[in-house]
DNA sequence: GCGCTTTCCTAAAATTCTTAGGCAACCTCC
DNA sequence: GGAGGTTGCCTAAGAATTTTAGGAAAGCGC
């Protein structure tokens, strides 16, 4: 008899699989059957290493979050300020046009426990750490923090839902503009 | 025979009542079959009104759109500067809370073509109207278009997606002085 | 080699989307 | 008021996805 080799499935590699999958076809189209077409296995076979389809979208977004969190502890490391913010700014951005159905699964509504627990806690640290070099007081820094998380998610979201395209000024100088005027705002001072 | 009432489908009333199940259930939940259930008919009689389902989800994004449109029209009226600002800020934020399905299907990435007839165009336009109390040269003012869109969209999503929730200080507290931070940044002075 | 666990399978039911074609209700026009 | 055409909703049917249940075989430890 012919021997069946084993696909190697595991949960690891499905998620990274999906991830992949989201990016190139969007998030929204990650499904369980393509999944299993891209291992050339049977979908039933999914269902050892996934509790169902949406624990396949939790587990990319979760995947998702880590690696956000990852890049932006990396560009973080050793800098401050205005230069802080900006790589923090950056790694978003770049995140979001490199894996745009990465960057839609990190957008994935977690229940408050899976919200708790994932990466997304590391990222609002970082959020607070950037910002302790601005000396706000409470309860300022948490609005600071809570504007930042709009900015950077709310551009990000437009520019990727094609909002920006086509039309003048570059958004890369309306990037740099915001991030100044973010800096700007954060001391206190007026913009140039 | 008993005769056989007819629902009195058509396309408006099917888009609004997808409008109201996106409400309550969440804008991805929206499906043929839930609404030909709302309407007590098979689901093939959709087809007669409705391209297919993707159409629907579209035309559910445009009702949204004009919604929100109307809405920031009639709340523009007879105001400037800041108070024009908070007005718009307001309609956004408000109808993501009353309507968090319609606002969903507002942010559903549409066509360049269907995008550039939505009412969306005109929410574009009302933000210049506001910017133009501000007097700012272009570019400059484009950025703040940008800015402003970013803000709002990324506040009001990450405040629905329950970002904010069970922390203090209060969202409410945190929306006025992220209102008041943008009036100054865009008046070029110094907050308070 | 012998069992045990893991991995992947077949089979089947439920739900959704979509098209094709039919009958009956309603409107128009004589 | 009936004839004929149009519209509205139907039945039927196929394809895809999700999920569960149970089976066979591969690979592990002893």
């Amino acid at each position: 008899m012919a021997a069946v080799p084993r696909a190697g499935l595991t949960t690891e590699r499905l998620v990274r699989a999906g991830a992949d999958l989201a990016d190139e076809v969007g998030f929204d189209q990650v499904t369980v059957s393509a999944l299993a077409r891209r291992f050339d296995v049977k979908v039933a076979s999914l269902y050892s290493h996934l509790k169902n389809s949406q624990d396949l979208r939790t587990r990319i977004a979760l995947l998702a979050l880590e690696e956000l969190a990852d890049r932006a502890a990396d560009a973080l490391a050793g800098r401050a300020g205005r230069d802080a913010l900006a790589a923090f700014a950056d790694v978003y951005r770049d995140y979001a046009r490199a894996h745009p159905g990465r960057y839609a699964a990190a957008r994935l509504r977690l229940d408050p426990e899976t919200a708790a627990a994932s990466a997304g806690v590391r990222q609002a640290q970082m959020m607070r750490a950037i910002l302790r070099g601005y000396d706000l007081p409470e309860p300022d820094q948490t609005h600071a923090v809570r504007l930042l998380g709009s900015v950077f998610h709310g551009y990000v979201s437009l520019e990727l839902a094609g909002g920006f395209s086509h039309s003048s000024p570059d958004p890369q100088d309306t990037w740099a503009w915001i991030l100044d005027h973010l800096d700007t705002l954060l001391r206190g001072r007026p913009a140039s």
